[in-house]
Order: structure tokens, then C-alpha cells, then sequence
DNA sequence: AGCGCTACTGACAGAACTGTCAACAGCATC
DNA sequence: GATGCTGTTGACAGTTCTGTCAGTAGCGCT
């Protein structure tokens, strides 16, 4: 067929976290757009130029290729959500910081690859998204802020938590389905604003019993 | 091996209805579990113990059987959204509503089988969830409710929509995330009870500008 | 230039999977 | 009991995938 001879092309030696690099590039690409099970060495070895068994000499074998794919994915994942925290996002910001979580979500389709790995059974599930620090972050600053109202009750940590993490789930799920969604049935900024709104009123006022 | 000769073992003949819906039954554990890659003719054939060229004989071929799947599966996620409305839920049951839709994602994993199809590409993303009947249900209730307490600006439709959305998100991908956390360091109870704590005070009260 | 390390490769083996086909065998009907 | 329909099957073909292996070749170092 169409198959250009390996040989004409001379042949590129990279180092081997160069190539480690590529290869997982390309292995996490399919991940994200077929799930695990359609991660195929032949077709990760076409897509980053070399011959299959390279991937093979520097993964092991499918599994560990798999193996490190998740590894790296989930670590940007939590660094990624670690970045957020860079400045201690004032309340007002709400809307910002939900934003900058949306991007985190969107951007190179983590969503999909996070969904992909979790089902998969290769994440650590809800402890796997390290949300803790992001908690930690938003709770010192809303303890701030109602100790400069003088309200009584301050709301419990697991109060704040339970909002990052409804927060989390929602827009994780979102950044999923949207693209499947028949264009602007939903739309996705409107909705951003709602929830900011939303979690405006919640983290300053809380619940009343 | 262990194989036990076919030959021995009476050959069984169901109607083709029943032996679909077998054939179904065991091919949709299989995608909810490993994806739609993860389905194999072999597998399912042997889950259900007959051999593979039956399951071509019904279905065509694989492709067939996925999209068999992928629309059994999906017209009962649609189905039993609906189920939850035989009465029109006053707002102060949002607990219960919550649990039902909650059990309703968890019950055979459909929460996990929603995923995998959105992942693969076959359900109609976020509309394909069915939310409207839901939604309208929701929003005449919190109508009536509002109008008997005479407030002035009743809540949008779009509202009770975000809410609604929010909610099954939410639950849509806590319920597929929850197993692979390490026991009980997430409470979903306590978070359900939280969620129906912060519906039931936006549902009443809306958001104030 | 020569040498050693190792990234890289083609060819092959073995296994697994989808799909085809002719034939077998329940079961209802006559 | 014979017949027809069709659910069902074993055997086979063709493709594709993972993994092995011996050998090739790029690149830094002396």
C-alpha cells in the first residue's frame, strides 16, 4: 500500500526521555479519545514515527506503557489544580477561579482522560482529584472573611469542601458531555456564571438551619 | 484446559428476543466495566454460553451489537429519569428526589455505563440525559410554592434548569468516581444531605442580586 | 578514527479477534 | 412422523495485536 520503506527515512535517535516523552504523548491522546482498551502499540508507534517495538524497549510492555501514561496524566492533573492556588483567590473571585478549574478541565481534554483513567479503575478515584489544598485555600479565606463580618458560626470545613467538591464533579461531567451536546442547546458560559452566583451566595451566607 | 466440550452440554434455543436481550445483557456489563473496546464477541458469547457467530447471527456484527447496546442502555437511563416523576415532588422531599436520582445513577452502574457510551460517542451529551421532564416537574412545583407565599419575581426556568444539571452532574460523576476512593474517606451520605440542604435553600429562596 | 552504549529496527512467532459458511437441531405446524 | 423455519454451531480464513530477538546505527567519548 501506501507504506513508506522505514529505510528512506534516516533514522532519528532521541534520548530516551525525548522519546519516552513522544511516546506517551501520543499513547495519552488515544487514551483520552478511545479509553484504555484502544491503546494500540502499533498505532502509537505510527503516530510518533518509529517501529513498534521502540515503544516496547521503553515501556516494557503495554501494560507498563499504560501504567506510565496514567502516572503522568494524573500528576499534571493535581499540579495542574495545585497552580490555581498561586495567589489565595479572594471570594469575589469566585467566578475567576471557577473559570481557571473549567480551563484545567478543558484544556487537552483532561476531563476525558481523567473520566477515561478513573473508569479504567486507574485513578484513586475522588482522593485522586487532590483537592485538598484547593479546600485548605478557599476555607482560610472565607474563615478570613467571616471573622471580618463578625459572624458567629464560622461553617465547617467539610462545608467547603463539599462545595469544591460539587464544584469539581459538576464541571468534570460538563466538560465531558458538552462536546457531544448539539451546538448551544447549553450554554456552557451562562451556565458558569449561574454556578458562580450560586457558590458566591453559599460560601459568604452558608446554610441556614 | 478446563474447557468443557459444547458437544455435551444440550444445545438450548430461545426466541430471538430472549436470546438478544441475554446477549445485551452481558455485552453492556462488559462496556460498562472495560469500555466499548473492551467488548469482545468471544467474551459476551461465552458469558451468555453460546458461541460467537450467534451473537453475529443477531447482531449483525459488533458494530451492531454496540449500537444495540448503546440504544437499549440509553433508552432506559431516559425511561427511568422519567420514573422518578409518577408524583410531583413537593420541595421539601428534595432528599428523596436526590436519593432517587442518586440510586437511580448507581443501580447497575448506569452511571458508569452513561460514561463510557458519552466517552465512545453515542449518546447525545448532555440532551441526551432527558433532564426537561425533570426540570419541568421541578420548576411547576417551586411555581406553585412561590406563588402561595405571594413573592414577587418568580425564579426562571432556566434556574430550576442549572439546578437540576447541577445536581446530575454532580451525582452523575460522584457515583463513578466513589469506588475507587479509599473506604469512607469521602462520606457520600453526608454529602447527599449537604446537597439536599443547599437545593432545598436555593429552590425556596432563589439567588439574590 | 575507533569504541562502547543503547536507541532503534525488521522479521518472526503466537495468540486473539471478527466474520463467513455449510451444516446441525430445536420446535411449531401440518 | 414429516417438513420448514431459524436459532445455533464447529471449522476455517484473514487480519491485527503483543512480544521476542538478533542485529543495525546514531552519538558521545577517548
Amino acid at each position: 500500500m501506501t507504506r513508506t520503506p522505514r529505510s528512506v527515512v534516516p533514522r532519528r535517535r532521541r534520548t530516551a526521555e525525548e522519546a519516552r516523552a513522544a511516546i506517551l504523548d501520543a499513547a495519552e491522546a488515544m487514551l483520552r479519545d478511545e479509553g484504555p482498551a484502544g491503546v494500540r502499540l502499533q498505532d502509537v508507534a505510527r503516530a510518533v514515527g518509529v517501529a513498534h517495538p521502540t515503544v516496547l524497549h521503553h515501556f516494557g510492555s503495554r501494560e507498563g506503557l499504560l501504567d506510565a501514561v496514567a502516572e503522568r496524566a494524573l500528576a499534571t492533573l493535581r499540579l495542574g489544580a495545585l497552580s490555581n492556588l498561586k495567589s489565595e483567590p479572594a471570594l469575589d473571585d469566585v467566578r475567576v477561579l471557577l473559570e481557571a478549574v473549567a480551563a484545567q478541565m478543558d484544556g487537552g481534554g483532561r476531563a476525558r482522560t481523567l473520566l477515561q483513567l478513573t473508569l479504567a479503575g486507574y485513578g484513586g478515584g475522588i482522593e485522586g482529584l487532590g483537592l485538598d489544598p484547593l479546600v485548605d485555600s478557599v476555607h482560610a479565606t472565607r474563615g478570613r472573611l467571616w471573622a471580618a463580618r463578625g459572624r458567629r458560626k464560622k461553617p465547617s470545613r467539610e462545608d467547603t469542601y463539599f462545595t469544591t467538591l460539587l464544584t469539581t464533579l459538576a464541571l468534570l461531567s460538563l466538560s465531558a458531555l458538552k462536546e457531544r451536546s448539539k451546538k448551544a442547546a447549553v450554554s456552557v458560559p451562562r451556565f458558569h456564571a449561574w454556578l458562580a452566583a450560586l457558590l458566591h451566595q453559599h460560601l459568604q451566607q452558608g446554610l441556614e438551619r
